[in-house]
DNA sequence: TAAGAAACAAACCAGTTTGTTTGTAAAACT
DNA sequence: AGTTTTACAAACAAACTGGTTTGTTTCTTA
């Protein structure tokens, strides 16, 4: 864990150091602040986000991340972007591996769970909602949030058209799927019931097989 | 527009007056105050929501707003409180009117679009979230939502087993339904698209009936 | 009708919060 | 090797905010 030194110039003169180099330095504070953005913006909401408390989190001073993040509208919208950038993959990587539709609803089930149940997207709402309609972050924050969510959409899209699902009912049936989960997400707020949920999504599952049988296409 | 005069005792000294009873200003005042609030907290969300601009929008002194809401959380409290006030009592006027379990749907659509659709509801959210999960104000709004929202839900529920839809099943498809339109909702913050809405709800409709045919219920 | 309470108004104050400035040490560049 | 740039630290200053205090007016009630 010595050092590295990479320019050929400036040789051996490193002797006890455990410095790395201002790049690497300037990512790893970076990645810490996110991470402590992520947990007050996840505690205290974005009403009580302080960066003095995001300082406290990251265990830095604060000095250091007005240096990284100069004014906390920055950070705040850079965090957004490190929680999304987080999440959206796993959406992608999912859709690729179903062979029938219904294989297809129970991942796309079991993925929009794992974001919509997390913190990460209690925290996009919150940030959606609060950064005001009209105000220039506002804005902002629903294109981030937009443009993670889009993409990941469209991959479930293609997983069902490719699966025999007409494209305008595959994209409704989409929409409906992730409706219910979000909807149920945002209700777990008031109070939880994981029971309920899972007798909800077998409901949801079996109203599609017979809609779809109905119309002769699965 | 004379101001009353109830009281026996303190005959006919008014002679000018357009004032009217103490008990009237205040409610009248705290009306105006609650309004104010609403559009502050609707306009700014609970992260931007100051007293100041709480008294601004209602035209009135910061000195009669803390005499009405001596703090900012009772103004919150009482500014969600009348939110729900406002809005719940539809849901179970129209329960009632209903003949058939689509129709039921369709009015239960109905009604719970005009709640999720409202400013009322990305309040209620806001509040919720921001209000920090373990706080004592936090609690303590959960808990408003929930007791507003819950008679609603059993209205509608006894709707459906009126209708002869077994109670299990009634309770989840009521839940579905909810849950869709809350999901929709939601998303509406980042792009609002009615057509689509419109079409998922029909398809939601037809799915409904098409299930409900199958376990020969409808 | 006089005393007391409630409704409002305005000034004040103390705590918080963000951004800036000033300073130091380590790295990068030449 | 020396200069410049970057990373960080700490003190500071200015704005903001919510609550309190003090004062005036209007209603209530004895």
């Amino acid at each position: 864990m010595v050092a590295r030194q990479t320019t050929i110039k400036n040789p051996t003169r490193r002797v006890q150091a455990a410095r790395k180099t201002q790049a690497e330095r300037s990512l790893a504070m970076r990645a810490r602040v996110l991470q402590g953005a992520i947990k007050v913006l996840s505690d205290k909401g974005y009403a009580g986000f302080r960066t003095a408390e995001v300082a406290l989190a990251a265990d830095i001073s604060r000095g250091a991340l007005t240096h990284h993040f100069p004014t906390k509208d920055t950070l705040v919208l850079a965090a957004l972007e490190h929680v999304f950038r987080s999440a959206a993959e796993l959406g992608r990587a999912h859709a690729h591996k179903v062979h029938s539709v219904d294989e297809a609803i129970n991942a796309l089930l079991k993925d929009s769970r794992h974001f919509f149940f997390s913190e990460l997207f209690l925290i996009a709402i919150d940030l959606s909602i609060s950064g005001g309609k009209n105000s220039q972050d506002g804005q902002r924050i629903r294109e981030i949030s937009r443009a993670h969510r889009l993409p990941v959409e469209a991959a479930w899209l293609d997983a069902l058209v490719e699966l025999g699902v007409p494209k305008p009912l595959a994209e409704d049936l989409l929409w409906l799927t992730i409706s219910i989960v979000r909807g149920f997400a945002l209700r777990r707020i008031l109070a939880d019931e994981p029971s309920r949920f899972k007798r909800l999504l077998s409901l949801w599952r079996d109203m599609v097989q017979v809609y779809l049988k109905s119309r002769s296409i699965a």
